[in-house]
DNA sequence: CACATTATGTCAGCGACTGACATTCGGCAA
DNA sequence: TTGCCGAATGTCAGTCGCTGACATAATGTG
């Protein structure tokens, strides 16, 4: 309506119509979020999250295949952004450091270029907590979470010239990272004492620490 | 109907409608698993299965909280299997090398005592492949397993006499552990060269051989 | 042979999701 | 401006997973 149309722009304009889109998109995240934090998962009905944005409920089955997808989306960009971090890693660095630094740099460099819309990191770790709310939800998360795995392990074998199809070591450290990851995001949500990315980050590297010393030897000494 | 009633047995017997309920949960469970291995598991509805063993869908839902339940179901013995073999691992034993021997046991030493039902070890397998081909099932699949991850780490941190609130290493172990058990059985359901019970433990050793070196310094030398 | 317990069936209903079809709206050119 | 094409949306009907409420049948017990 308003913003003129600049009539021969550099071909970069994403147009109304995808300005529009994007904008309902945003909307039904964000609306979503709001329920879900308020009344639970479980109990937000989709017509709900739809009317909210006054749009109809098959409309939102365009936008996202089922509830848990706009759910998780808010994190979807963090998790981009980790992948975008892990790419850019040195490729001396060794593996697991260059992990560990992605997801350290994806939690803490917030706003660093895009922060539009309902993606912000407090809304993350929000739904980091109310994951842990609903067994559908989590299982959702879980799936998500092991796709990401697979590109992780693709990353890692490019990284290190490897074939995937022979090496192993990508697959099982992006399995065993992940595993970790998770079992500090469920310490996250279980403790009240850490709160905010910095002591996300915080649990996360005692998590990472630990480990090395977690598969060796003898625990007492 | 024949098996005499023994009248005032041992109170060791389970009883008539014990006995028919354990029959008709095992049916359930048999032509879920074989109705979902010929025509897919979305493809596969409550009433056909309930038709199959002929009761009602509301029947159904009693034995089962939902449509993943039943086929995951042939996985559940081995599952406590896995458990009871970690917890009569000696505790002198390091923690991965306790997990390592129960899960290599819990695949081999079949049939030792209660093999009835349909939870046998190739069914076990099957459901295996099946899991990779739905995501709702695959969600499903690793929701219950980080519960078992949770179970483990309780374990775990027994035998070492530890605090799990306090010491942060079961827990890491059981979530690394349980993601390279993962990233096995992927690399299995892919690969078609190793089958059986065999196959499946070759693969998960050579994938926790490869745990230590996936996490240490350079990969190349 | 009653009587309490428990498993099962029937029915109605909600909510997630989908295909088919009609309508409207943004983009583009005559 | 006008007119057209395709994309976005709404409406409707229907399937399937799942649940509560109530009635009925089977089983175990005195």
């Amino acid at each position: 309506m308003a913003a003129q149309p600049a009539s021969p722009a550099p071909a970069q304009e994403p147009g109304l119509r995808a300005r529009k889109k994007q904008r309902t998109r945003d909307a039904l995240i964000e609306a979503a979020h709001r329920l879900f934090l308020g009344q639970g998962f479980s109990r937000t009905t989709v017509d709900e999250i739809a009317g909210a944005v006054d749009v109809s409920q098959r409309t939102f089955f365009r936008y996202f295949a089922n509830k848990d997808e706009v759910a998780l989306a808010v994190l979807a960009e963090a998790e981009d952004h980790f992948i975008e971090l892990l790419r850019a890693r040195p490729a001396e660095e060794n593996p697991l450091r260059a992990l560990r630094a992605a997801i350290v740099g994806s939690w803490l460099e917030r706003g660093a270029g895009r922060d539009t819309g309902p993606s912000s990191v407090t809304a993350a770790l929000e739904l980091i907590q109310m994951i842990e709310t609903s067994p559908t939800l989590l299982a959702a998360h879980l799936r998500r979470v092991t796709e990401q795995e697979r590109v992780v392990a693709t990353i890692i074998a490019e990284r290190e010239g490897l074939d995937p199809a022979e090496d192993l070591r990508p697959a099982v450290l992006a399995a065993a990272f992940g595993g970790v990851l998770r079992a500090a995001h469920l310490s996250w949500s279980t403790d009240q004492e850490d709160t905010g990315p910095e002591g996300m980050v915080a649990l996360i590297g005692r998590h990472l620490d630990l480990l090395g010393p977690a598969l060796v030897g003898d625990w007492r000494p």
